[in-house]
DNA sequence: ACTCACAATGTAAGCGCTTGCATTATAAAA
DNA sequence: TTTTATAATGCAAGCGCTTACATTGTGAGT
């Protein structure tokens, strides 16, 4: 019987995860060479590789990221914290985001804030802490604290899903405002007078702010008074979609026409519009925001607005990889949103 | 004019992350009593924790991830690899597996396999190499050798979404094939005879291949040729379910009911045959599995099979800690699905 | 056969952190 | 005041990896 080896090295059943030292000793070299092989193959020679990488299969080797994050000091990671995983809002664009990287070479993090402030600054730090070399973020809403922190260790970032002058960040997005104003636009149109609006929560959501003045402008400029604008804050679900239109229809003059903060609160309105009876879009107008595949399922199918998923996505990979790279990017980069017109909008009821 | 530092340490614009040692330098103290303010605050005096508390702020240092699991050997991260983000089949599930973990202090890392095995392989490298301490994984269905990965590396993993009695793993979810029978049978009583299946890829996913079987069984019983059964296989999107229901209606015999594999598969199911001008379910029914949001919106309301989503999430991350903290798990857990009756699944034409 | 250039490999110093153990400050007891 | 138990702190050894730099091996040129 073998005295027990002292660190327990070697074929023991409850083997540690084996480490580059395991696989050199196994195949008689140093630990240096294991590592060439590893990351730079061309500079070891052919046969000794060989001998290295069938040590690595057999002991079923994979390097420890940590500590190769520690030595190399990169990590070829991005990370991205969007603010909702629960719906498709953000899918498509991250989808496109990370296949971009992908073809770089380069791994995503994703985690998800669920639109909570403190709780997005606390991913920040742990994608950071985690060795993120460069982050997407989501808006521009956020506590300058959190942007001191991303200076201070000179993480490169985008902001996605926006465009706004006022900002000088570099983002990759759409002008929510003359978004959501070309859509009111179409929605006075049809001669609605009344309007209703189902909106996220504003506070810490740009978006959702500047969504709401694209309304006003277009009101304003056809001599609506803005402030008559019926308004009901909600979270982005179906069920809360629905909640807030049977609410709306309690206001005082009724709304027409009632445009969602999104696609998903639109299918949940046209829910709850089904339920009390009402036909759209011939008792009421509906409309949603961003195009995702459920504004061409529910029925009526959605009059919204397209938002340019993909592009965003690949735009801000292409961004995020160029500053990794160090060459300096200064332009953001603003996208079209466009109104998709199909049925869920018609002529205000007479 | 000062010379320039040697290291670059200090107030420096271009401040590398501060670490540990800054902070010990500014407030004074060793490395050893930093880390302990940090990890273990109550063996350091009141005074010194002030102190240090008031640096790590002031240089708005936050610990490297990396060097710390590397020091510490564990991490508090568990990963978890789903077959998919573009659509909500996994969202809910994910979600209370999340809320679960974050109660327990334990951070989640989340990875999308697209269902293909090797990415999915990759995927688990990445995963344990960053430190997961745990994972969970959807199906069985994967190669001996990324078990035996798994089993050499001693990670506790938890296999979700199904329960299979031929399989040992530890697992926790429902039984597919009794579930997609119990919906089959439902079809049947309503008079069917021929039926079609719009599936997601059968290979490597055992939970689409027991729905398949779970179909045959409901028909066999019913003295029916379950050779007879129109499949077709396809991804799992929206358009492709579309796609596939138009391939369907070209079969002889024409199918009166289609079952799809989920809710996505049947949402476009349903807007082909709408746009073929098929009532449903007067022309053709058509059902859906998960009981994801989208089934409650589209119209006609999918009939569907309700999946246990939250509580399979939040039991996965129960047996996951538990066997993280080394208590031996031996049960995998079998959740019920029940038939979830709507409107898109009427009695067979005549 | 003997240089010399260059390819292949090895040596060893950290990367930023945790933690067992040793040391020192503090306060209670004598 | 001195002793002694105990609370605070410091010291230093790694954790698994990468990478300058040093060393050795190889074949071509003379």
């Amino acid at each position: 019987m073998n005295a027990p080896s002292q660190r327990n090295r070697g074929q023991d059943k409850a083997a540690e995860s084996p480490t580059l030292e395991d696989v050199a000793e196994r195949s008689g070299v140093s630990t240096a060479t294991v590592s060439r092989c590893l990351n730079n193959p061309s500079v070891v020679s052919e046969k000794t590789r060989a001998r290295v990488m069938e040590a690595v299969k057999a002991l079923g080797y994979a390097p420890n990221f940590g500590a190769r994050a520690l030595a190399a000091k990169r990590t070829n990671t991005f990370g991205a914290i969007i603010p909702t995983m629960e719906n498709a809002i953000f899918a498509r664009g991250l989808q496109a985001f990370q296949e971009e990287l992908e073809r770089n070479g380069i791994t995503l993090l994703v985690a998800s804030s669920s639109y909570r402030p403190e709780l997005e600054d606390k991913q920040i730090q742990s994608l950071v802490a985690r060795g993120a070399d460069a982050l997407l973020l989501i808006g521009h809403d956020r506590t300058p604290d959190t942007y001191d922190f991303l200076e201070k260790r000179q993480i490169p970032y985008v902001i996605a899903w926006v465009h706004d002058d006022n900002e000088a960040r570099i983002s990759i997005g759409f002008d929510n405002r003359k978004a959501m104003k070309l859509l009111a636009e179409r929605v006075l149109d049809h001669g609605h007078q009344s309007l209703g609006l189902i909106s996220a929560q504003l506070e810490g959501n740009d978006r959702a702010r500047h969504r709401l003045e694209g309304i006003r402008d277009a009101m304003k400029e056809r001599g609506l008074d803005p402030s008559k604008l019926q308004i009901t804050e909600t979270q982005y679900t179906i069920s809360c979609g629905a909640e807030a239109l049977a609410t709306l229809l309690h206001s005082d003059p009724k709304p027409t026409a009632v445009l969602c903060g999104n696609d998903v609160l639109a299918a949940g309105a046209l829910l709850e519009a089904r339920k009390q009876g009402l036909r759209v879009p011939q008792d009421i107008s509906i409309t949603g925001f961003d195009d995702i595949e459920i504004a061409e399922i529910v029925s009526p199918a959605l009059t919204t607005v397209h938002v340019p998923h993909s592009n965003m996505g690949a735009g801000a990979a292409k961004l995020l990889l160029a500053m990794r790279n160090g060459e300096d990017v200064e332009q953001s980069v603003e996208l079209e949103a466009t109104v998709v017109e199909r049925d869920s909008l018609g002529n205000a009821p007479t």
